[in-house]
RNA sequence: CGGGGUGUGGCGCAGUCCGGUAGCGCGCAGCGUUUGGGACGCUGAGGUCGGAGGUUCGAAUCCUCUCGCCCCGACCA
């Protein structure tokens, strides 16, 4: 049978694409650059739903539901934000039959229509903080996209909040960004680097923006989520005030922060093999699947009977699955592989009779019999060795990936092997983008906590007023 | 919008140079044999060859026009 996956090392774009394929994850829409996300790729982004609102919930962040539809006004009162999103617009002229007396937009992200409704629900000090999330799709007209990485149409959470004072609008971006750098590496083994955006790659409307950048296995770095501090630009904008404990109005200082389908494009490329996906257990809609092996009827009674055993006696709360159709083990487990199970549970004929199960372990591909007794205590830290196993594989890719530069020479060679190259930094915009001219790559972030003391930049040759990270990106 | 490709059953492709009325692998349906790593045999369903026009006795193939899609880049979660 030929090879239905293309090796990573062969052609990474095909190897993906091939993974989303025969994983079953989705499709291509009708409409270029519009995905269909099938049932079992969807159940993934179930779980990511699950995990952050959780996360969000414990924060005490409420979940909301603003429209889609945007007067094209509401983006025209924020200078940078329309700036920043009108060439990725789709916009609505025609409702009912009838030409619009002004075009709708189908929202790219909400400040605006949020800001039009905190408006009218913040009136006094005592109303904050405000903090809404929602969970919504929105559309960007791209000219490149890719599955997952880049859509025109996307679903995400979009986290929007208004707070009394700039410190503590900047302490809630910085908290958000550590539950989304939390989230990435205990749900879903997904090593980040958390930092700040540089001016140029900032959001269309923030004062700072935060993110955590991910390094996928081609060596091309991924935005997983952003952070922004809003300072007071949307509230000017939109006449956001309330009135503060001195009886005088005020302009509240906002934030908002998100998380997209993109991000089961970093999971696939994080932790995908030559065999396929490779899911983290916590966010695996599937965390362990029984195949049972038989040769008759009558073998397949028995087996049967002590599959219904065992799953009987499996914890409630781990997602099992058991695949009793009649086909060849081999074909079996192929599929489960490449769907990314993090375990596979064989139970045949010689397991019965000894009273054991063969355990098969997708993150290392380690094979190991265990007594049918003990698996039902011993399946969650099976669960829990895969959980780690593949963080330990990514971190250390990463690790290895992760290289210094301190001179033209050295950046240049260090960004020829991909990855993430630091370098001590005091350029301007003008030099980025010169250096993304040059080089294809740009400042994913200003890594926190790296010091930059005694650093010469190696572009300016100033004394570096920070440490940089630099990539090609997607 | 630049550069490079490509349109032929559900998917992946051959056939195009040198016109003769469409083929292969996978998948799908039925039956049988199989089943501890992607099984095999037999039978069968499924395509106006992206579209339009032209040349010709005859076009997937030659000519003209046109549309779509994919990859690389600019833009970007």
């Amino acid at each position: 049978m030929a090879e239905r996956i293309t090796p990573r090392s062969t052609d990474h774009s095909q190897w993906y694409l091939d993974v989303i394929r025969e994983a079953g994850l989705a499709d291509y829409g009708p409409v270029r650059g519009t995905m269909v996300i099938r049932p079992y790729g969807y159940a993934i982004w179930e779980r990511v739903q699950q995990g952050l609102d959780a996360m969000f919930k414990a924060t005490g962040h409420q979940n909301a539901y603003f429209p889609m539809l945007i007067p094209m006004s509401f983006l025209e009162k924020e200078k940078a934000h329309v700036e920043g999103f009108s060439p990725e617009l789709a916009v609505v002229t025609i409702g009912g039959g009838k030409v619009l007396d002004e075009p709708l937009v189908i929202r790219p992200t909400s400040e605006t229509i949020i800001n039009h409704m905190f408006a009218t629900w913040i009136q006094s000090y005592r109303d904050l903080p405000l903090l809404i999330n929602q969970w919504c799709n929105v559309v960007r007209w791209e000219l490149r996209t890719r599955p997952f990485l880049r859509t025109l149409e996307f679903l995400w959470q979009e986290g929007h909040t208004a707070h009394a004072t700039a410190e503590e609008a900047e302490e809630e971006t910085r908290r958000m960004l550590e539950v989304y750098r939390t989230f990435a590496h205990d749900h879903a083994a997904v090593p980040v680097v958390p930092g700040r955006k540089t001016e140029r790659e900032k959001f269309a409307g923030a004062d700072r923006s935060y993110t955590i950048e991910a390094l996928l296995g081609d060596g091309k770095a991924l935005q997983s989520a952003t952070s922004h501090n809003l300072g007071q630009n949307f509230a000017r904008a939109f006449n956001t005030m309330y009135l503060d404990a001195n009886n005088t109005q005020q302009y509240v200082w906002q934030t908002s922060w998100g998380l997209s389908t993109r991000f089961v494009g970093a999971i696939i490329l994080t932790h995908g093999d030559d065999r396929g996906l490779r899911l983290p257990p916590r966010l695996a809609p599937i965390q362990a699947v029984i195949v049972p092996i038989y040769r008759d009827d009558e073998g397949k009674a028995t087996v049967m009977a002590a599959v219904e055993a065992l799953r009987a006696a499996l914890p409630a709360d781990v997602r099992v699955h058991v695949d009793a159709r009649d086909e060849r083990p081999g074909f079996k487990f192929t599929e489960w592989e490449i769907k990314g199970v993090p375990l596979r549970i064989e139970i045949g004929p010689r397991d019965v009779e000894q009273g054991v199960v063969t355990v098969v372990r997708r993150d290392d591909g380690s094979k190991q019999t265990v007594p049918v007794a003990e698996l039902p205590t011993g399946i969650g830290a099976l669960l829990d060795a895969v959980q780690d196993g593949l963080y330990a594989q990514a971190s250390e890719f990463v690790r290895a990936n992760t290289r210094d530069a301190v001179d033209p020479a050295s950046f240049t060679e260090a960004l020829s092997h991909g990855g993430f190259v630091r370098v001590f930094w005091a350029g301007s915009s003008d030099d980025e983008a010169a250096i993304q001219e040059a080089h294809g790559a740009t400042i994913r972030c200003l890594p926190f906590d790296q010091p930059a003391e005694d650093g010469i930049c190696f572009y300016t040759g100033l004394p570096a007023t920070t440490v940089a990270l630099f990539a090609r990106a997607y």
